[in-house]
DNA sequence: CCCTCATACCTAGTATTTCTAGGTATGAGA
DNA sequence: TCTCATACCTAGAAATACTAGGTATGAGGG
């Protein structure tokens, strides 16, 4: 599946695979694909600005893992990350559901 | 809802509203807005752009309606319009699906 | 030892999509 | 007459993911 599809919900999935712990980058890649039953494959260059970004903004921190020779910035979510977090899946939830009216047909009726 | 969370979906909506029978572009707003449950309030700068994309990739088809004084554009679902419609309909469906596993948490477990 | 591949990080520029902020014009109702 | 809802449109801005590059380490095979 083509990222595209995610534009304006792939800092919610950073945020909830943080939610379980700390990561480092190339690992929270590994785990959106693991944890999409392989549906997300994202490259790089799509996923490192969205660590950069969520740090600017306050959501994630990092810190360098020096332990081994190969360099490791590992992210977790900071305490207003995690409130964001709880805000955005509410918000994932209620834009799912209106998509799903939409898309069922008006003659769809849940209940 | 602010409709950004909607990139890259959209054309699967407009194409769902119009799936019920031709519309003109304000209604199909309206058919958004009311069959989302008031959700998705688009504007005239986001909705125009769409059709007219649309209609160039041969998935809707418009005929201007003259009857009246105010000149309206109708829009219909080509051919291949309604089966793009039936490709991004399952593409949701997967697509929520994924966003589900992940932001769930690695216990969830659908069954 | 060398070569390749997976790991691990990064950025600049491009593409796509939605929004903002305008513009024009008709018809209904106060 | 004046205002508001209807009804269409576009140009440029903003946001976000992708492409396509770059660098470097460590493990494993030949």
């Amino acid at each position: 599946m083509r990222g595209e599809s995610l534009k304006g919900h792939l800092d919610l999935l950073v945020l909830a695979v943080l939610a379980d712990g700390p990561l480092h980058g190339y690992a929270i890649i590994e785990a959106l694909r693991e944890r999409s039953g392989q549906a997300f494959d994202l490259p790089e260059g799509t996923v490192y600005p969205v660590l950069h970004r969520l740090e600017r903004a306050g959501r994630l921190a990092s810190d360098w893992d020096a332990s081994t020779g190969r360099r490791r910035r590992t992210y977790r979510l900071t305490g207003p990350g995690r409130g964001v977090l709880e805000v955005e899946r509410a918000a994932w939830n209620e834009f799912v559901t209106a998509v799903g009216r939409v898309v069922q047909g008006p003659a769809w009726n849940p209940i």
